[in-house]
DNA sequence: TATTGTTATACTCTATAACTATA
DNA sequence: TATAGTTATAGAGTATAACAATA
């Protein structure tokens, strides 16, 4: 039996609807949001305004209030680009840094679930999500 | 060499991302928002209010206002319950279901990178999905 | 002229709390 | 008393359009 791509859409699904839980409990038990979470953990380097939107793929305007809700949560700096005045950049402050990490550690169910594979499991699936990954985004990167 | 479950969290991290950024573009370009997606293509079966509210995994009351927005546009009804006078039944129109199927079938970039593995490559990674699905859900039906 | 970031506006999603009509 | 659904409210995410400052 070989599986058509369609076979695979449901699982693949519900292991992205499990994925999204677990950050979305996380993410609220520090009165962060989804998106807020999703741009501090893309925030482990300094960017500026349109890169972070770019990341987030939403419109630039956006993320102006994004990262004055962020800011004035003392969870990132916005300042000057050296380079071209009418750029800034967004930078985490150590505070921003520490949650961050509690953030990405704190996901338990994700976590959780991937330890209880044995290691033969990770070792198969690991480069499958590399290749999957790669796939989605040049396709992303593409006209979709 | 074993991976450990924390070599695994950045590569499924791309996988969801892929995933959700396909599934917000098809949406979008029917005229819905990701919610709205996710509500018509669970209402594939008639669910409750309740019950689609616990399939979005929102509070009861964020139901009203999304199924009144999909009501409005002609995509789903909203009937009395034959059994229970305070329940009402959730079912897609004709349109609804048509719309479902659309998005569904136009997920162009997971439905591609899926088609791009080989059919060795899907027959490996399917129950690997399947059984990372099952675990994800068994965390969260427990307490998290 | 084009780009970066902002503001204004409007709509949607989201949770909490209070309400109603049933059970 | 408890449950199903609604309403009111407030905060956050989202896109569009228009704008100022800069390139």
């Amino acid at each position: 039996m070989i599986p058509e791509a369609s076979d695979l859409l449901e699982p693949l699904a519900r292991v992205v609807r499990g994925y999204y839980d677990d950050l979305a409990t996380v993410a609220g038990r520090h009165g962060l949001s989804t998106t807020q979470a999703r741009a501090l953990v893309a925030l482990d380097r300094p960017l500026s305004m349109s890169a972070l939107a770019e990341h987030l793929v939403c419109d630039a305007s956006n993320a102006t209030g994004l990262v004055a809700r962020m800011e004035s949560r003392g969870l990132v700096r916005r300042d000057p680009a050296p380079d071209d005045r009418r750029s800034k950049v967004v930078t985490p402050t150590p505070d921003g840094r520490d949650l961050a990490r509690r953030i990405r550690a704190e996901m338990h169910s994700v976590h959780g679930a991937l330890g209880d594979l044995t290691p033969t499991e990770r070792a198969v699936l690991l480069p499958m999500l590399d290749r999957l990954g790669d796939l989605l985004a040049d396709r992303h990167r593409r006209g979709r």
